[in-house]
DNA sequence: CGAGGGTTTGAAGTGCATCAAATAGTGTGG
DNA sequence: CCACACTATTTGATGCACTTCAAACCCTCG
């Protein structure tokens, strides 16, 4: 049991809002926190719902989304480990501004609402540590909002191939696209064969080897002059620095 | 001075994140806050400058955008009283996140960001009203990231009307546009041309009237149909009851 | 091997952007 | 009060980007 707790805690502490967070305020969330699995597809919650849980994700990728009245899907985001889901209804009426879905096979641990919310009321440090979290996530969704406005569908692949590419130092870089090309189109805010066809346009823009989720490049030299003169910032931009989200 | 001091304060607590602020930490603020005029066209700051000062508005509207790098601009909202501007750079490496224009003749009042970074630091319930204000602000940007994605141009005029018009009871309601139908346009994401042409779809798809900048129609329920149909919310929803932004 | 999902390709349509030009509206000085 | 200058708005014509629908292809897995 007690290892049980100890090890929420360290999974929890992968993430950055809640390392920053007190040893007892982690201990209370650990008493009420359950592992949670899920296979593909599943919808963990719905926009709109009552919230009174939320999430870190633990291992595998989930879907945040919106459907509208007439059956259409917006996705805003899609997150793996370790980041949370649905912190912010706290401050949205207890409701999730968004829906849920496991794309994968996927590992949660869930928490409670309730002690968050006590926490950051009497405990000035955690505001300020969630504080610190959402302004974040706040400027990535400007820019998001700037991407879609102003970025064709091949520069928008291409940013997200600088954020996937970022790490790598030598000349010639492997590139693994981290789940479906559909779901990356969607993620993107176009259609599959869209986007089928604009990574036909940026192969033929810039030196660029496709092998099914594999992408290879000599430099990223090409791929950042093409994509991010159509972006706010020069390339070694946050967004692909910090690489929150993908 | 005295009076200036508490004429200050009462302007700031016109701000509801800074209503809820105590008396002391208002006190600090308006000591070093001072009241700046500006004319139309002039740009308060850019994007990436550093930021040692963030504003609340008094008068007018502000425009927040990003430009890119081959000269296209993305408007991420427009802003009038009692608004705060740049005030998440505390959490952005004391950088704008955006860059700010007055497209009016505006009244603001400058505030010393380093006053503000120390309260929130050393106040936690000034941090958990800044977190709300930070929060709040964050749901409605994925609304707008949803609307962009999924309502065309006339649904998107359509939903910037229902904002206008939702405090209107009769049945006969008049709603004035507030600023420039290009600006308009740009706010929602499109050409000038295109806004008017949209305009002229929904003229043909609802009863409404269109002379200049007023807008006149039966009732809310046609526009309610046509708009929130692509919308991910039923009508009277956060967006048009809040109404924190145009 | 066959089924089913993911991916690509083709053909056609739609929505919006762009370029160009006409029109309406506003403020100015005479 | 009018003519002019200037800006905002509308309209027309055309092009491009993306979507949609349909079908083929590919790959994996039972």
């Amino acid at each position: 049991m007690n290892n049980d707790l100890e090890r929420i805690k360290q999974d929890l502490a992968h993430n950055l809002f809640l390392k920053k967070c007190d040893e007892t305020f982690l201990s209370t969330l650990a008493q009420d926190a359950q592992y949670q699995r899920f296979s593909k597809g599943k919808v963990l919650f719905l926009h709109e719902d009552e919230a009174e849980r939320f999430y870190v994700v633990k291992k595998g990728w989930v879907k945040l989304f919106r459907e509208t009245l007439d059956g259409h899907q917006a996705v805003i985001d899609i997150l793996k480990a370790p980041h949370m889901i649905g912190e912010t209804a706290l401050f949205d009426d207890h409701e999730y501004s968004y829906s849920a879905e496991a794309i994968d096979d996927i590992e949660l641990i869930s928490l409670p609402l309730s002690a968050l919310e006590k926490e950051i009321q009497s405990n000035g440090s955690v505001a300020l540590a969630m504080l610190n979290s959402v302004a974040r996530y706040k400027s990535l969704q400007e820019k998001e909002i700037e991407h879609r406005s102003l970025q064709n569908a091949a520069q928008r692949i291409g940013c997200f191939l600088l954020k996937l590419g970022h790490e790598h130092e030598g000349p010639k870089l492997k590139i693994q696209l981290p789940y479906d090309k559909t779901l990356i189109a969607s993620r993107l805010g176009m259609q599959p064969e869209t986007f089928s066809r604009a990574l036909g346009k940026l192969k033929k823009a810039i030196p660029l080897d496709v092998h099914g989720s594999t992408i290879e490049l000599e430099s990223l030299d090409a791929l950042i002059a093409y994509t991010c003169s159509a972006c706010s910032s020069e390339y070694p931009c946050k967004t692909t620095k910090g690489c929150l989200t993908l």
